[in-house]
DNA sequence: TAATCGTGGGT
DNA sequence: TACCCAAGATT
């Protein structure tokens, strides 16, 4: 551990050395305006900086300020959005952007703990929002920092456990500069996300070698320590899309379950793969609907894998006639294809579309 | 508090 | 292939 001052500002010199030497010229770096950078931070929970870049593009240019993010739709919000994951990062970045209108004028709290209280933003998010956009002397620790730091001080507490979080931040709080704690915490993710990668780092050439603990013992690869995941489970949806004309029947995910807030088909989950529609007979409300149209063929099996479940999923396309009177069940409405495209829906709902050249 | 929330890239 | 992981937050 650093155990004093003047060992923590060498530290900090040379790891801000290596940062004005080394660090990517990102787009929400080079502001400091408040909401895109609050805009930044939700968009990369979880996100690589690759797959994020184009979404931040694409909101600030819909919406380049905080006013016209609250003005929308949630349902368009989540349709830009689409193909992210993690949909309630944006309904609550949509919730908090109409509070700050509505309670703060358009204008952002500006300290950590102000930052925290709203929807979305937890420890790490409001203190880098604090940081950049105000600078706030405090850590912001996220999954980069927690690597770093472990394997510099040879910290082995489980980085997600409450213990850990304590331990880290005691240490975090001691290591942040006062004199420019915005490069610092840039800096510190940074580094973790370039130079302390997750495998195989180039410690060779890692200005932190002669201090560092897991370079010292070769425990790269051991730190940090995190808990394993609990196992993927099977699921077995079967989506029926029901097609009348050019229109086709689809509803807005409710509940608790994934995908909340974007727009699906009819659907049964099954405990087992379903190879015959026969089954679907039995049930009557089911019955009901299927014998207003036509089963097309028993279609093909897409696996669709999400953290922590791995779908399999049948999408039977059923023709209803023009002239039928079918009644949907609640909740349930015939789209046309533009208004289709309009509407958020799952990658693999999209994809399917895309395949059987409906979008 | 441990489980849950997506998607895509890398090995 | 199967698994890990990526600027976490919520319940």
């Amino acid at each position: 551990m650093l155990s004093d001052h003047l060992q923590v500002f060498d530290f900090n010199k040379k790891l801000k050395s290596w940062y004005l030497q080394n660090h990517r010229p990102l787009l929400w770096r080079q502001t400091s305006d408040p909401y895109k950078i609050w805009l930044s931070e939700i968009i990369l929970q979880q996100t690589r900086v690759a797959q994020g870049t184009p979404y931040y593009e694409k909101f600030i240019s819909d919406y380049p300020t905080v006013f016209d993010l609250a003005a929308a739709d949630e349902r368009d919000v989540l349709r830009l959005w689409q193909g992210l994951g993690y949909y309630s990062r944006a309904r609550n970045m949509h919730f908090t952007a109409r509070q700050i209108v509505a309670e703060f004028e358009g204008k952002f709290p500006q300290t950590a703990v102000q930052l925290a209280k709203l929807k979305g933003l937890g420890n790490y998010t409001a203190a880098a929002i604090a940081s950049f956009a105000f600078g706030e002397a405090i850590p912001a620790i996220d999954g980069n920092v927690y690597r770093v730091m472990a394997r510099l001080f040879g910290i082995f507490t489980d980085t997600l456990s409450n213990e850990g979080k304590k331990e880290f931040a005691a240490v975090a709080v001691q290591l942040v500069s006062h004199e420019d704690p915005a490069t610092y915490n840039q800096a510190m993710i940074e580094f973790g996300a370039l130079q302390c990668v997750p495998v195989a780092p180039d410690c060779k050439v890692c200005p932190f070698n002669d201090i560092c603990y897991a370079f010292k013992f070769d425990m790269q690869a051991k730190l940090p320590v995190k808990t394993k995941k609990a196992a993927v489970r099977n699921r077995f949806f079967n989506y029926f899309i029901l097609q009348k004309g050019d229109q086709l029947a689809m509803q807005e995910r409710k509940g608790k379950d994934i995908w909340k807030g974007l727009y699906d088909f009819l659907m049964t989950e099954s405990t087992e793969l379903v190879d015959s529609p026969d089954v679907f007979f039995d049930d009557i409300v089911m019955y009901n609907i299927l014998s207003k149209g036509r089963i097309r063929e028993i279609p093909k099996v897409y696996q669709h894998l999400l953290t922590h479940q791995r779908l399999n999923v049948r999408f039977w396309w059923v023709d209803i006639p023009m002239n039928s009177d079918i009644n949907l069940p609640e909740g349930l409405y015939f789209y046309s294809p533009e208004e289709i495209h309009s509407l958020p829906k799952p990658i693999l709902v999209d994809t399917v579309l895309r395949e059987e050249d409906y979008l």
